[in-house]
DNA sequence: TAACTCTGCCGGAACGTTCCGGCAACCCTC
DNA sequence: GAGGGTTGCCGGAACGTTCCGGCAGAGTTA
């Protein structure tokens, strides 16, 4: 256990190698005896021997990290949480390190020569590459990071004007709110609606327009309203509110923003309308009640759903919801809501694989790859006998 | 626009200096003209240099990154998401980036050697320090990070054995959850009872010790239950559905994790118990319709609220709902819910700002800071009018 | 055996920075 | 006008790695 940390150096010499060899040895490169190599490797691993990054990485003008950006506005969403962790794993794998963004971070022009005790240099000099996640044209830290001269994998593709291109891995986003409206249609919905969400991502871009063609091509009518990137339940609730009682016909609503989804929940159980295609077949209370109601003597409240005997002014459609990113909040709700799974952790992984692979020389910079989503069908949509 | 990458050499040369007087002209560091300081910076910034951050930490044996690793099974919570962005905004002030940990990280102790594509050395290479934030006892990557051999400050301590001291934010839990079921007294509560958080972190382990303790230094019988760390709205409704039921006396519940709240709330509702002190001055309801009900031609519905006219089996006292954790789910259920606002942006910022202060000397290692808390009170323990 | 091609290993030069010691020149002061 | 202190600048040596060119020696061929 030497105090000193171990170098190279101390390796070769132990081994009774050149550094020269004993790097040869660890790396794989060059050309070393396997004998020569096991021993070196085996006194590598006794020596305890760490090699030193800061060396390598100036030795082979790499850093070993890729930085990571992610939407500003979208600090409280664990759908990008876990993307984060899904990146750092695939990271990892490669020997990345994945170092976090500061939202207001970027600098990639020439601009500032680092003050005298100010933050390091620019994005460029410390990361081997970018990874930009769900792009918005009003970020401005963004067109600094595109063009820092490092290669960038977006998540999502970015819509502003770009100078050089970039991979990116897409989700097919027409598709996965075609296949909702047709999932709520072939429920029976014959007036749904989508709450789109703002912003300039190519993810709401491309759900806002969906959302508009779908009906034209289908010759059916779809209300359409806009809630924020990233709105509260509150933000939908009211919404959902004003467009019901707009529009009391509606009997579906495709909330986008997955945090969201439970205010369109509270908007329906308002107005007195059930959630779910047959409201009879439910009992999902009663389903929770039977989990937790082994106590015999306990009082067992015959509570009714609170959207059951509706007193409203007339007795109403039922109302299907849906969201078109599944998350804690769907996966939650009471009932859980039908969604679009992105699988973000799975996302965040491709993203840095393919990153991974660009730095690799795996695959041309400019590859872009498809991300699977998947629908994952809950009572909100359907009669979900238990 | 060279296409070369301008180096320190290049920038001594045309200001017409040697390269220790442009390094140290740049740093401020060493004895230099004022004169011969100005121009340098001038070249510096005319030819846009850049300072190579792996020659500089090379040289400086400091790698300008601080690691970041949070509990594993928190992925979902917005709360850490917070946090991390508040370590990073002041991580970089001092020119540090954060690197993101992966979960199943570390391998702090003498291992394995790095293979030879495998991931690059271990994590005490590669930061300066450490950030491990809500430590968990049963975590194996915690021990590790612990005597990785670089500083660490742990947000909330760390309850296992440890070998070298590190320094900590702490919050005052004890306080924060003493205020809440003070809170829920004064405002009527006779029989409170606390959803405790499971786990080894020193958060959890200090709300069960104190929801233990407050109640026979006031003689008060609190009821207690333990929901997971990181609970989901369904576990707390369970465990409220059951708690509720076997003892209905219970007038206030206190939910440890943020994200459940919403679960005691649904439970509240299916029992059919008003949420709040008064539930007459209630018109919660009303004000979002308010907002929204411009519309003249809509069919206003005077929609009860589900915990009105409650045919239950027999009329119950309102009940109290607070959670020890502010986040989305708690601000914005309905009705809104009190919760002790941890800060976590604060509290990342604080963690960063400790870490900064150990690695540039100017405070001891070893050093605890407290942060604060601040209760925020909603209509979920209030008569709240509008 | 001479002329080759491999194989296995090594010396040394980078990579771009920081920092220590030194060395002129200048300014005091007696 | 010699001694001592200060100021401004510089040369060079690290830091720990990777990698290129080269060099012995063994094996192969003529």
């Amino acid at each position: 256990m030497t105090s000193r940390t171990v170098t190279l150096l101390d390796v070769a010499r132990t081994a009774g190698v050149s550094k020269s060899t004993a790097s040869d040895a660890l790396q794989g490169s060059g050309r070393v005896a396997e004998a020569t190599r096991d021993r070196v490797r085996a006194v590598a691993e006794e020596l305890g021997y760490r090699p030193n990054s800061a060396a390598r990485r100036l030795r082979r003008s790499s850093t070993g990290a890729i930085g990571l950006h992610l939407p500003q506005t979208a600090t409280r969403l664990d759908y990008y949480m876990n993307l984060a962790f899904g990146a750092v794993a695939r990271a990892q794998e490669d020997g990345f390190d994945v170092v976090l963004l500061a939202p207001a971070s970027s600098m990639g022009g020439a601009g500032d020569a680092t003050g005298p005790g100010g933050a390091s240099g620019p994005v460029a000099s410390r990361v081997d590459g970018l990874l930009v996640i769900d792009p918005e044209v009003g970020d401005s830290a963004v067109p600094g990071l595109l063009d820092a001269g490092v290669p960038v994998v977006t998540g999502e593709r970015y819509l502003g004007p770009t100078a050089a291109p970039t991979g990116a891995v897409i989700c097919d986003n027409a598709a996965s709110l075609t296949a909702l409206l047709d999932h709520v249609t072939d429920r029976g919905a014959r007036r749904p609606a989508v709450l789109t969400p703002a912003g300039t991502s190519a993810w709401a871009t491309a759900l806002r327009a969906t959302a508009a063609s779908w009906g034209q091509e289908h010759g059916v009518e779809v209300a359409l309203r806009t809630v924020p990137f990233a709105a509260t339940p509150g933000e939908a609730e009211e919404t959902t509110l004003a467009l019901l009682r707009a529009d009391p016909a509606v009997d579906a609503v495709i909330c986008a923003p997955d945090g969201a989804a439970p205010g369109v929940l509270r908007a329906a159980a308002t107005l007195g309308r059930t959630v779910g295609t047959t409201a009879s077949d439910r009992t999902d209370s009663a389903a929770v009640s039977d989990r937790t109601g082994e106590e015999p003597g306990a009082p067992r409240a015959e509570a009714p759903r609170p959207t059951d005997d509706e007193p409203g002014p007339h007795p109403r459609t039922p109302l299907l919801v849906a969201s078109c990113v599944d998350g804690t909040a769907t996966r939650s709700a009471e009932p859980p809501v039908t969604a679009v799974d992105l699988r973000p952790a799975a996302y965040g992984r491709a993203c840095a694989e393919l990153l991974c692979d660009i730095l690799a020389g795996r695959t041309p910079p400019d590859t872009v790859r498809l991300h699977a989503w998947a629908l994952e069908t809950r009572a909100s949509t359907t009669a979900g006998p238990a």
